[in-house]
DNA sequence: TAGATTGTTAATCGATTAACAATC
DNA sequence: TAGATTGTTAATCGATTAACAATC
């Protein structure tokens, strides 16, 4: 029924999430793919294609409605389904993340932050324990973890991929600036440092270097 | 004399710079396209299709000087230069990122954080100081700043990055969850969110959904 | 019914990959 | 010189855009 979803649209759904949301905050109850290119600066013809990924969720000569149509793409998201994050590394990103609101709100809990600095270990991020990282794999053996987010230093990353790899974890969101690509795992590489670089590149082009 | 250069060669550059002072450090001094194709998981002809856009830099037969190639590659993104940059925003992101010791080894220097929480406003994140949101604009006239990172919430993310763009700021990396285009400015939209839905939609549609 | 807008097929465009002459 | 590998042109592939019949 579904058809090959490339990444390029995989990664166009969670803006249509987005926009779809603040829509109907605004109270929006119906939109064609027309207006929704205009506000989210996109045309009419990717959005149908895009959305045609996973089957018609319009109506012809009406368009769409807001609120179904949110809902349709947060089931293809995954949304519903609530996750359980582990943060491995309770550094400075690590604990930004671990307190950060707005996942939360989309069915995200953080249950619990890894370190082996003896000064936050012991302690906690907000109500979330900072445990050591002898206790990881026993950790993620005993409670349920869907998701591992990986903030160690450079040079811890990919052995520390692995070990989660190892004991079962399936994703991880790697904020190291190292490519993690494991079998049997999805991985998301954040790579801050390149998104600073390809913004500088812009800046430098923009001045007509 | 520069080929028009694509938004996936830019996103492309940093990689390669990031690889290449890997080798540099690991003592390798030439390689060719092949092998490098090899190490990052991409193709011989890609590496060498993006580097012309800027000019060869290689020998026929011998391959590239891996030195020369990354000091080459640091130039064109600009990291020569040295940037000043300030945080809009000292909440647990802006904090983090302010603290993040690899942009100043490229030659990123933050100088600055803006608040309007009067529980951090006077304090400072590690050396540096968070000074309130109403001295913005005369820091900005005042002192040297290439880049702004902003870090503040969702509903004042607007106004802040036109506030910047006023005050004579060239270049953004947002990290709010709205996008932001504005005319004779550049920006990159970090969106945190979305790279954590990416990956929960693709752990889904690993596990078979 | 007529107008609007979808779902879907076809055309276009750009990016990636392959091929190969140039040359170190 | 012969082998290796680049720079660059040509071929392929995939993604975006345009077009239009279907239909609400």
């Amino acid at each position: 029924m579904e058809k090959r979803v490339s990444e390029a649209v995989i990664r166009r759904l969670p803006r249509y999430y987005r926009y779809l949301k603040m829509l109907q905050g605004m109270g929006v109850e119906r939109i064609s793919s027309k207006s929704l290119g205009e506000i989210m600066e996109t045309t009419a013809s990717q959005i149908r294609q895009d959305f045609n990924c996973f089957g018609g969720f319009g109506q012809q000569g009406y368009g769409y409605h807001v609120g179904e149509l949110k809902n349709r793409i947060a089931e293809i998201i995954g949304l519903n389904k609530g996750y359980q994050i582990i943060v491995v590394g309770a550094g400075n990103i690590g604990q930004a993340l671990a307190g950060y609101r707005a996942f939360l709100q989309e069915g995200y809990e953080i249950t619990a932050l890894f370190d082996n600095d003896p000064h936050v270990v012991g302690g906690s991020v907000g109500d979330i324990p900072v445990l050591p990282m002898d206790d990881l794999e026993r950790f993620i053996q005993r409670n349920r973890v869907d998701i591992a987010i990986l903030t160690v230093p450079e040079q811890h990353a990919k052995a520390a991929a692995q070990l989660l790899c190892d004991a079962g974890i399936r994703a991880i969101w790697n904020f190291a600036p190292v490519d993690i690509t494991l079998e049997n795992l999805v991985c998301e590489n954040v790579q801050l440092t390149d998104g600073l670089m390809a913004l500088t590149y812009k800046l430098n082009a923009a001045n007509g270097q």
